[in-house]
DNA sequence: TTGTAAGCGTTATCAT
DNA sequence: ATGATAACGCTTACAA
C-alpha cells in the first residue's frame, strides 16, 4: 500500500546542514567548489533524510529532465527490443533514462505519441518511423531538441540520421546466393512504402540483375516483417510457375516464417530451397535450420544514437549522417543450388 | 539541427487569448466550467501557438508526471518485451507514458536503478526483481507511490502483488506429461534464488511424486532462461544415467536451446524426447518441431498491472494480491513416451 | 566559499 | 466564470 509520506526536499537537507539550499544543490552538482567540512555537513544531512533529488523539479529548471525519449514502430519485434535494450545501457551509463513510446506501425497513433512525447520535454529523440508517409516527421521540425533518424529516415530531413547501408544489405545477399550457384531468386520484403525495404529490394535485384539472373515476375514478395506473413508467403512462392531456389527475407521473423510455411508442404531448407533473413538477433539461432542472416549492428546502432544527441547537445556541429555496414552471417540455411 | 527555439506557454496562450493563466489551465484540464466563447478563444489561441502543456512543469505543480516507471530483469527476453508492449498500450490508453529501466538481472544494478527510479516521482511503478535476495524490495517501502511487484514476489511484502500461480504451472507440465505415458522426467530451471523458478518446480516435482514417477538425481538442470543455458543443460541431461523422455524446460527460450542442444548429438524432438516450454510467445512458433508450452496470460498480466497502480491511487483500498492462471498449449514438442 | 532571490511552467487557493 | 498569486523543488545569476 502507498503511504503518503512527504519526502525530504532540498529546503530540509538545508535545514538540517545548517546552510543554504544552493549549497546543499553544488553540493550534489559538485560544479562549483564547496568548502570540506560544510561538504560533509550536507551529505550527512542528505544520508540522514535520505535525500533524492527530484528530477522533475530539476529538469524543470535547467531544462534538462535527463531523459531520452524512444520511439519504436514494434517493441517486440526482436530487433526493436535489442535496440531499446542497448539504448537503455548506453543512456543510463551516461545518465539519462528512457522514456519509450510505441507507435504500433500506425502513422495515425504516430503522430499522436509524437505529440506526447513533446510535452515531456526530453533531451533527445530517437525515432524509428513508421514509414515514409509518416506525417511525424514534420511535427518534429523546430522542436528545439536533438533528433535522430533511425533505422527508417527520409531523404531531405533537417534532423541527424543514423542508419545501416541497406543497398548494401541487398547486394551482400544476392552475392551470398549467386556463390553457392543459384539462379532463381525471390525476396520477401516488409511494406515497400518504408524506404529501407526499397532500398534492401534495389540492391538485392540490381545486383541479380547485372549477373544475369533478375528477380522474374513473382520474385518480389511483400511482407510486413511478422512471422505470420512469412509462412503465408510460403505458399505464394509455391505458386509461381518457376519456384526460386533462393529467397531473402528482409528480416529474420520473416525466414523463419517462411521456413516454417515451406517445411508445411514438405519442402527442405536448405536441401531445396535456400533461405536467408536479416537482423541476426536471437532467431537466427532459434530456428531450425539455423539461419544464415546478414547481421545489424544494433548495439553500435544504440550507442551511436544515444552519443549523437550529446554531440548535439554539447557540440557546435553536430554530426549529420551516420551509416553503419551490415554483415553477412553464414549458418545452416543456405547452401548450394541442388539443380545448376 | 536542433533548433533553440523557445516554445509557446501557457503564458503566451492567455495574452494571446486575453485571459489569465489560469483560465486557460482551466481550459486544458476541463475540470472547471469555462464561458463558452472565452473557451474558443483559448483553443484558437493554443492552436496558432501550437502550444503543448509542459508535462515536466504540471508534474512538478500536480505532483503527477502521468508516468509510470517499468522495471525489468531483461528487456529482450521475449517475454519481457511482450510485457512491456501490452503494459505500454494499456498505460497510454490512460494517458500515462513508460519509463523503461533494465536491472540486468544484477542485484547491484538493481539497487542503483531503483534508486535512480525514485528521483523521477512517477505515478506508479511495476517491478520485476532480480531475485528473491533483492534488496531493492526494502528501497521501496514507504517511497509514497504505488508499487505492483510483478511476476517475481517475496512474501510479507507490504506491496501489491501481480503473478500468476507458478505452481499450478508445474502441476499443469506435469500432469501433460504424465498423461503422455511418461515415467523418467527432468525440469530445466532458471535461477533457483528466483521463487517463481522453485514454486514452478514444487508443482512439477510433487505432481510427479504423487504418481510415483519422482524426479530421480539429475532430475533438475539448472539454467538461466537463456537459450545458451537450454542448449547447455540437453549435454548434462545426456549424460545421466536414465536419461529422461520428457522435459520441462521453465520458459521458451531453454526449451528452445535444450531441442537445439539434443538435435546436435542427434536426438530427436519429439520422437526420443518430449520437451515443453513456458511462455507462449513467438518463441514456440518458431521453434522446430513447435513447442508445446505453457502460456502466461501477459496482456492481461500487463492489464491488470496498470490497473492495479490506478487502483491504489484511486480508491481507498487497493488490491493485494492478485493471481492469474497459465494455460497449456498443445503442439508438436510433446508425444506419446516411446518406450513406456 | 556561501547566501539571497528570481525564475522554470504549471496547478491550486483564494478572491472578485 | 474569471483573475491574482502563491506554491511545487530545484538551478543559477548576483551579492556578500
Amino acid at each position: 500500500v502507498a503511504a503518503d509520506r512527504r519526502v525530504a526536499s532540498i529546503r530540509d537537507v538545508a535545514r538540517r546542514a545548517n546552510v543554504s539550499i544552493s549549497t546543499v544543490s553544488r553540493v550534489i552538482s559538485r560544479k562549483i567548489p564547496v568548502d570540506e567540512e560544510t561538504q560533509a555537513r550536507v551529505r550527512k544531512a542528505i544520508k540522514e533524510l535520505k535525500y533524492k533529488p527530484n528530477l522533475v523539479a530539476s529538469g524543470l529548471r535547467s531544462k534538462s529532465a535527463k531523459s531520452i525519449g524512444l520511439l519504436v514502430p514494434r517493441i517486440s519485434d526482436p530487433f526493436f527490443s535489442s535496440l531499446i535494450d542497448h539504448v537503455d545501457r548506453t543512456a543510463i551509463s551516461q545518465g539519462y533514462n528512457l522514456l519509450l513510446f510505441n507507435t504500433h506501425s500506425d502513422p495515425a497513433f504516430e503522430e499522436q505519441v509524437v505529440d506526447n512525447l513533446l510535452r515531456r520535454h526530453v533531451d533527445g529523440i530517437i525515432f524509428s518511423m513508421v514509414s515514409d508517409e509518416s506525417r511525424a516527421m514534420e511535427l518534429l521540425t523546430d522542436v528545439g531538441v536533438p533528433v535522430v533518424m533511425f533505422d527508417r529516415v527520409r531523404p531531405g530531413s533537417r534532423h541527424m540520421n543514423l542508419v545501416i547501408d541497406n543497398r548494401k544489405a541487398g547486394e551482400i545477399a544476392a552475392d551470398h546466393l549467386l556463390g553457392l550457384g543459384h539462379r532463381s531468386f525471390a525476396c520477401l520484403t516488409g511494406p515497400l512504402t518504408i524506404s529501407l525495404c526499397a532500398d534492401r529490394l534495389a540492391g538485392f535485384s540490381e545486383r541479380l540483375e547485372r549477373s544475369g539472373h533478375p528477380l522474374g515476375t513473382g520474385g518480389v514478395l511483400r511482407g510486413d516483417f511478422s512471422f505470420e506473413s512469412g509462412a503465408a508467403a510460403a505458399e505464394m512462392m509455391l505458386r509461381s510457375i518457376h519456384p526460386p531456389t533462393a529467397v531473402w527475407a528482409q528480416n529474420d521473423l520473416m525466414a523463419a516464417g517462411l521456413i516454417k510455411g515451406l517445411a508445411r508442404t514438405g519442402v527442405r531448407v536448405p536441401e531445396q530451397v535456400s533461405v536467408m533473413g536479416m537482423d541476426g538477433l536471437i532467431v537466427p539461432e532459434i530456428v531450425t535450420p539455423a539461419l544464415t542472416t546478414i547481421t545489424q549492428p544494433v548495439e553500435e546502432m544504440a550507442r551511436r544514437a544515444v552519443e549523437m544527441i550529446l554531440e548535439a547537445k554539447n557540440t557546435a556541429v553536430p554530426p549529420g549522417e551516420v551509416v553503419l555496414q551490415p554483415r553477412l552471417m553464414v549458418r545452416d540455411s543456405t547452401t548450394r543450388c541442388p539443380n545448376p
